[in-house]
DNA sequence: GGAGGTCATTGTGACCGGT
DNA sequence: ACCGGTCACAATGACCTCC
């Protein structure tokens, strides 16, 4: 599928405990799991930035992020996931990544005297707001749901996902075949979607005048290095995103970390999801 | 249809090899009958007991406890099952259930001489008897049937099945259609019948006074060719059937079963079903 | 020798194609 | 709808490369 760690910013081997990972990544989240030796502290206010080159510089600073983009190792599951899981745990982290881009756009309307703030109610977070429209993946089973809202800003679908397209519903149980097929599409499109944004949605996603640099959907990185390991077994999906425009070349160090992560690096996601749940 | 595996407890994704399971443990089942490698040894002395959670722990007991819900390889076939032939399997198991069941009352009254709380039906578990009683569907052909007095224990049609609902005899051919509803109808009660039993029916079942054994589903069957007169009766079971409400998805941990079902995990159900049958 | 990373193997389970 | 197969993922361990 051609991902990028979403620790380290490598090239990802696959979903693993929640997130996409690259091997060592995967291999380090699992095994600082039953560590008995609990991780040692930060030498740096635990504000480390971790890329592929320094990954292993900070372990306590690599673990956070681990958490930070969604792994999680309770109760973790045999088998592959589900492809709802993985759309959930991907619409997830976009909504906090847009989150985290409107309140740094409040936060420089309000220094520099700028119109007030647009409420955005779409933006809100799966976890903050209770709403019932959003389940958490511990909550439904296999065949559950997704908000509206959230899949309508796809880019691959903009804003012509008619309600019908995503799961919760009762539809699915009418046509599982079709629902079947729009859950593939739906997952390649959030993946492509994460990998190289249209233009247009940089453009109303993420309204420049950012002070740092970053645009923090862009996870672009376009390597697609082929190894032997992981051959072309995924014709399947490849179709649909093979189009792929190729995002900005992300320059092997310009990681897509600014402080501004490394502030939301101090809290931890709240609800790591559990992996035991079909979903 | 909302069912629960009869393996591990989960959400049932269907009927497989002669059972409701979910995924895993049908492919499992489906792994383990022609692996060459014979199944490792419990190390509890055969006596785990399979929940969702532990499914994986031991294969042994995971194996035994799909043979003791009653499916089998021997023969499954392409193709979906008509619902006559889950009606049987079904009924089949229920009345094993119910063996159990009364075997324990007889064991507490002997015991402790009052009136035992009556055991949730997911408690007992199927097989401590090899009763004769149930015959296996490798005895008859292509149109067996059941018996109608087993009909009759259904809850949700108290006494009032009429012996034109069940199927035999070559009427079915004739009007399919309403066959078809109705055998859609009797399996939905077959199901709820065995998530939730009603009071009433435990009373009304349990008269019974043999000792061990009780009355075989006679599938030799012979007909009932008269038919005709349920319709009118459909409706209203359709009304109450289709408000399942479900609701019973308390269980989750009660799935896991007393030491009484670890005692009665080592005996095996004996006759397997023949799921090549038409039926 | 330990830590991090790669790779192979086994078992599992969600998804899919065929029937 | 079910069966069989595919393949993504967890677990484990061997092996390698640095320090
Ligand atoms: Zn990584
Ligand atoms: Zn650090
Ligand atoms: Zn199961
Ligand atoms: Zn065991």
């Amino acid at each position: 599928m051609n991902q990028t760690c979403k620790v380290c910013g490598e090239p990802a081997a696959g979903f693993h405990f929640g997130a996409f990972t690259c091997e060592g990544c995967k291999s380090f989240f699992g095994r600082s799991y039953n560590s008995t030796t609990s991780v040692s502290d930060c030498k740096n206010n635990g504000e480390c930035v971790i890329n592929k080159k320094n990954r292993t510089a900070c372990k306590a600073c690599r673990l956070r992020k681990c958490y930070l983009v969604g792994m999680s190792k309770s109760g973790s599951r045999y088998g592959r996931r589900s492809n709802w899981f993985k759309i959930h745990c991907l619409l997830q982290e976009q909504q906090q990544q847009q989150q985290a881009t409107i309140n740094s756009m409040q936060q420089n309307m309000r220094t520099s005297q700028k119109t007030p703030p647009l409420p955005p109610q779409h933006l809100n977070d799966y976890k903050t707001t209770a709403s019932p429209a959003v389940s958490s993946p511990e909550s439904h089973n296999s065949d559950s749901s997704i908000e509206i809202s959230d899949a309508r800003r796809i880019p691959m679908f903009p804003g012509l996902i008619p309600p019908s397209f995503l799961p919760p519903a009762g539809l699915l149980n009418n046509n599982p075949g079709v629902e079947a097929f729009n859950k593939r599409v739906f997952l390649d499109a959030v993946l492509q979607s994460q990998r190289s944004p249209t233009p247009e949605e940089v453009v109303t996603r993420v309204p420049i005048n950012s002070p740092h640099q970053e645009s923090p959907i862009d996870l672009s990185m376009k390597t697609l290095s082929e190894r032997g390991s992981s051959p072309a077994q995924s014709d399947r999906s490849t179709s649909v995103a093979t189009e792929r425009g190729n995002g900005s070349e992300a320059d092997e160090e310009s990681d897509c970390d600014s402080e501004k992560e490394l502030k939301q690096l101090n809290m931890l996601r709240p609800t790591p999801l559990d992996l035991t749940t079909k979903v």
